[in-house]
DNA sequence: CGTCCATCTTACTCAGAGTAGGTTACTACC
DNA sequence: GGTAGTAACCTACTCTGAGTAAGATGGACG
């Protein structure tokens, strides 16, 4: 809908055009029950094409994943450049984590739902994704912590990715809990650990 | 090659059998690549059969995962009984969880990777497993800690599932991490908290 | 106004999920 | 031992959707 005359467009756009749809209905119906066919119809041109451009599904699925990757990086590392502590950094990072998922549903949908490809490029390529938010909250407690023992820093920066993942899918289903509310129980957690809350 | 003479069993061991050798191949090729003749030919049986047992693709992998759910649902629970202290029955919890994971690679293969099955029974099947897991956790920290605050609790909650879960498949990559380093690792942050290791 | 090439299409193949309908071996009872 | 009943099983299909071969078409540039 965003088209011109619908006919003969060049390649970069079209390719764009193509994720941008491709993003929406994979997120809608799943990575199995969409077809390529249904991608096609929607984008205007015939499923040739698709695989003129991407060569198969997963590799349109592919560019989705990327594409959402890219995003999620560019907002979290922009949001810890100006923290003063590491509190303060970890603070903003999860802010931005947490409006990220919920102002770009369709995305995130891909980037936590499209892993059942176990053994295919694209199971590789959302892990790729955990790795790039694994290693930038690595490089933030390098910069903060006594090290010693990295494998225990690695761990921890591990944890912290999958507690946030876990706890942005339990956001899902509570409206109600504001990515300011999320962060603050992550924070409340990781920082200061279950200990002080105890009986 | 556990068989008898490769005819005529009756339905429940027959099934048993079958959600044996399924749970084999989809966690070896993945839900995707899996099919259900080859399933079919090498618990030695005509595609049908499947079909009479289970329905559907789908309905066979479910089966598989609550099979999985169930041992995993018993190995934590029994771990907790004889907890003392708070930190105690974490600590147990998080150690049959590790242990787990290492033991029985293919159930936990099931339980981590076939999610994307999004808007299909599979995948509430998949969450159902976290929920379990979740309540439990909920269940020890109520038991334990000045409540109050509900959501938070719940929150906290996911938050430990989530962290372990990537903990786990962190320890994938890791050979030389045993369930017991894991379980410290774990126990490190969750209890004691970030700030400790703060500069 | 023709020629070249990138964009696009129609019309297929092929693998694998799911099914209709018939067949065989075990059980029970005479 | 025979035979009726049924649970376990099979052969031989249909149908959907991924992927492809081969050709048609619009437009830029001489």
């Amino acid at each position: 809908m965003t088209t011109a005359k619908r006919k003969r467009m060049p390649r970069a756009e079209r390719m764009r055009q193509m994720v941008e749809v491709a993003e929406q209905v994979f997120s809608e119906r799943g990575y199995a029950a969409a077809s390529m066919d249904e991608i096609a119809e929607l984008v205007g041109v015939s499923k040739p094409m698709l695989y003129e451009y991407f060569n198969s599904k997963e590799g349109l699925l592919l560019a989705c994943i990327r594409e959402s990757r890219s995003v999620l990086r560019e907002v979290t590392e922009q949001a810890t450049v100006g923290a003063a502590t590491a509190e303060d950094a970890l603070r903003r990072g999860l802010l931005a984590f947490f409006v990220f998922i919920r102002d770009r549903r369709e995305a995130w949908s891909l980037l936590r739902h499209e892993m059942a490809l176990i053994g295919t490029p694209a199971a590789d390529e959302v892990e790729e994704t955990r790795r790039q938010q694994t290693d930038l909250i690595a490089a933030l407690m390098s910069g903060y912590f006594d090290s010693g023992d990295d494998l225990r820093a690695e761990a921890a920066a591990e944890f912290v990715v999958g507690a946030c993942e876990r706890l942005a899918i339990w956001c899902e289903r509570h409206d109600e809990v504001s990515p300011g509310m999320a962060t603050e129980y992550a924070m409340d957690v990781l920082w200061s650990g279950l200990q002080r809350r105890a009986r």
